[in-house]
DNA sequence: TATTGTTATACTCTATAACTATA
DNA sequence: TATAGTTATAGAGTATAACAATA
């Protein structure tokens, strides 16, 4: 049983209702920050992955960003159309399809980058060290309890 | 300048692009995971905010769940189709309406802290006191930060 | 004229079920 | 038979613009 007092700590209960709202508000106004006329944040997702990680898979990326796999297959339909990703297919396995930026998608990421986070960044300046620190530590945690590895 | 060593320590450009992915990512896992048959964590979230603060009205309400004054109308109307909300009239002001929980949607509100966020306790679950207390904080941090007060 | 709320319109986001092609 | 991906369908979530009613 953790005691009551100090900062920040509340009861179980309370702690999930309250990250519950403060994960559904926060991702709201995020992505009215963070979407522009190119992509929305969820194709910016997947564009950032790629950037980081070369190519992969439709099934893949459906599973890193926890979407449906007909999800996936919509997103990467819109990123192509718009010339950012290409689809191509794989070498041995027949059923799989290889995902990867192309030049212009690769150029979107960078500059992305720079102006997407912008409002963010803006944000976290306001904070203090100590808690630029917390947060960098609850989003450890998050990854490893919610989201998953990588 | 902050140092880069240390746990969770990162810089400004790195912490905006990591929680920019895990806000995005969580608050879907989130959403698959608390929606019910009955209603969406949008509408829920609507819900639980008048139980703890009463009556209210569509546009502080919207403001409070920082979506445009239409989608709190759907939700609204969504609701009142359900039975859970009521919409009355101002009695000062004819402009405004009065949005209140019905017996119906407080008895939804009370049962739904208890099921809703299972899945989520249960992973706050496994963590330790000292992360709790970190999530606890940054909870606070992006109330303060992105999210608005109350 | 300004404010509150709604309606109209048009997207994106999301899931489940059914289907196709390949292994 | 199992797997990877797509298509079909349906609904929720979201915003901007236009409108109506009231202050």
């Amino acid at each position: 049983m953790s005691t009551e007092a100090g900062t920040g700590e509340v009861g179980d209960e309370q702690l999930a209702a309250e990250l519950r709202r403060v994960l559904l508000v926060s991702s709201r106004v995020l992505r009215s920050h963070t979407a522009s006329d190119e992509v929305s944040a969820s194709q910016y997702s997947v564009l950032a992955y790629l950037e980081r990680s070369g190519e992969s898979t439709p099934g893949a990326l459906a599973s890193f960003e926890h979407v449906s796999p007909p999800v996936m297959t919509r997103i990467l339909a819109r990123l192509e159309e718009a010339g950012l990703v290409a689809r191509t297919a794989h070498p041995q396995d027949g059923r799989q399809v290889l995902v990867s930026l192309t030049t212009t998608g690769e150029e979107l990421v960078r500059r992305g980058r720079e102006e997407r986070d912008e409002w963010l960044r803006g944000r976290i300046g306001e904070i203090t060290d100590e808690e630029r620190r917390t947060l960098g530590e609850a989003v450890a945690i998050l990854r490893r309890t919610l989201v998953g590895p990588r």
